[in-house]
DNA sequence: CCTTTTATGGTGGTCTGACCACCATTGACC
DNA sequence: GGTCAATGGTGGTCAGACCACCATAAAAGG
């Protein structure tokens, strides 16, 4: 007969999410200790552990062991990682999800040429420069992949980047590793980037698989 | 020194996975008890726990108090309001989902019409038949849904159909309700497909934000 | 005075045991 | 044969205990 049909594992995500909102706590913010939520939601700890742990494989939040729980910037790795290791079976679905991929990174390029910024084009020239000075080949992994990350994201769409990003880890935990640019396909990228040649965007980035 | 630097629960996950794919659980069978989990794996019922209620929350697994745990058809609701809920902050954040849906709806489109099949066609006639008859408006709502997903679906793509209803999902918890088609443009539409006209279906399909 | 070391309190991580509410089955009763 | 109560299994929740880890403060050393 009361009003909490709902199990208390939930309510409490519905309470920390009011606490989030209500104190304005930030990405790198510290929430509450357990004990602390335990006493103020008049609960137990287990059901306050539940909580957190579900927001933890969401990817919503960090734990680290003897400091505290912090939210963490939105990003759905976690998420991705368990989702993929339940759902990618079959053949088929391997399959779609690269035709998904394939899709959403043309998507992403159409709105880019659209909406790219001198200064985007700018900062891109510098990577590249940066790429062509660099010696060590984990370094320059590194450039190429925020080379590939910066295009995706000059769609100036958040969401369809995070799908990217998590199409993407999708692909890594089937392929075990990321598919990378050329440092001179970069460069060619940018140029046909400057053309408005989208068509030509998209076929190097489709190689990014 | 050990193996198992992991937290238990996140091993317990992986043991779940493992108990599916071995004993070949299917959508809708019973997982193992909450005890017998525990005695299995030699850890505390309360990390078993932790691990089910995170499975749940990602919309894995169904709890039924009394009965046991259940495997669940892979659906992304549960997974989708807390999302939602903590990511839907800003009013950027609703437009670049609108956006995404908006293009999400337009590849799925483009796909159907290369894709789609005489007994597609049958069975969306099939629909629109019956949606004709309907008198009771609440069937006559399931009926356009049921229209307009089975649209979406034939793209033939389950990743690219299952981003579409969690952008709808996403977009319920905004909007707090549905836009469905009426009964002669779901007829419209079924002449555009018929044509190939993708053109004038994507049009259509874009209303149902 | 400053640095290093040690002690301490707070934090998450885990286990155990207990009790409750609920459900399905069984078996006694009519 | 049908009805209903007892029973055992299940998830739901709580309380307490102990451990490992971290940051800080206090004490020791230079």
């Amino acid at each position: 007969m009361s009003g909490t049909s709902e199990k208390v594992y939930v309510e409490i995500i519905k309470k920390i999410k009011t606490i989030i909102e209500e104190d304005d706590l930030q990405a790198g913010d510290k929430l509450p200790s357990e004990r602390e939520l335990t006493d103020r939601l008049h609960v137990g700890r287990s059901s306050v552990r539940e909580a957190l742990r579900s927001l933890e494989l969401l990817g919503l939040i960090e734990t680290r062991r003897g400091e505290g729980t912090f939210i963490k910037p939105a990003t759905g790795h976690r998420l991705v990682e368990v989702l993929a290791s339940f759902i990618l079976h079959d053949q088929k679905a391997r399959q779609d999800l690269l035709e998904t991929k394939s899709i959403i990174i043309r998507d992403c390029i159409e709105l880019a040429v659209q909406r790219v910024r001198p200064e985007d084009i700018e900062y891109l020239n510098g990577l590249i420069r940066e790429i062509e000075r660099t010696k060590h080949e984990s370094d320059l992994q590194q450039l190429i992949l925020r080379f590939q990350e910066s295009v995706i994201k000059l769609c100036n769409n958040h969401l369809l980047y995070r799908l990217w990003v998590e199409l993407s880890d999708y692909g890594l935990s089937v392929h075990q590793h990321s598919f990378l640019l050329h440092s001179g396909e970069c460069s060619q990228l940018l140029e046909h980037l400057k053309n408005g040649d989208s068509k030509n965007v998209i076929q190097l980035m489709s190689q990014t698989m």
